[in-house]
DNA sequence: ATTATAATTTGAAAGTTTTAGAACTGTCTG
DNA sequence: CAGACAGTTCTAAAACTTTCAAATTATAAT
């Protein structure tokens, strides 16, 4: 008897991080986080990236609750980084593509 | 002085795959033909997983034009199977742990 | 306390994706 | 060839996501 057990739970976290993958502008985040290591704060993104800094909110939220970024706060502001663990353990090589 | 290039194409390619991959429904068709490799029709996966027909054409296309599936022609029916190559270079693990 | 700065939430509009039924196309069988 | 069957495309509605500006919340400095 084989136990074999396909949850909805781990389907819809499966979605969560793919459908926060699942935008360019979310994508060019990863690869501006990738390589812009401090000073990742929503301001500073915003500027470099051209981007509204509510919209720059936004699109960290969807990545921080699929747990593609982690976050820290210094003072009023706050440092995204990427969760290398994430990556390396559901996307091995992306990273290094990107 | 290095070279790097970062491809609009490249990212809309990622883009269009994770898009594919984000979606509760087409996670459960990539599970079903993980474990179906025959009498995968657009038919049979629509009777076995209770969607209309056209619904399945639908995504099938999208998991088709994200070459995360492949199509072949029996007849009047056509057999859809996972692009293992696909699976294995850009998300290596991701079949087995389904 | 007041003011300044950073980030988040809210709300409305625009854009995109999903759904299901109907119409359509292509292939097979008698 | 006509009828049956499989799959696709079209259409419109519903559901969902993204955008931007304004309002709000949180922290820091004076």
């Amino acid at each position: 008897m084989t136990i074999e057990q396909y949850s909805l739970k781990d389907d819809e976290k499966r979605v969560k991080i793919f459908k926060a993958l699942a935008e360019l502008k979310r994508i060019e985040m990863i690869r501006y986080l990738h390589h812009h290591r401090d000073n990742n704060t929503c301001g500073s993104i915003g500027e470099s990236m051209a981007m509204d800094k509510s919209n720059v909110s936004y699109h960290l939220k969807i990545l921080y609750e699929a747990d593609l970024v982690s976050v820290t706060r210094i003072g009023q502001n706050k440092n995204s980084q990427l969760r290398e663990d994430t990556f390396a353990e559901l996307l091995p090589g992306f990273l290094d593509r990107l």
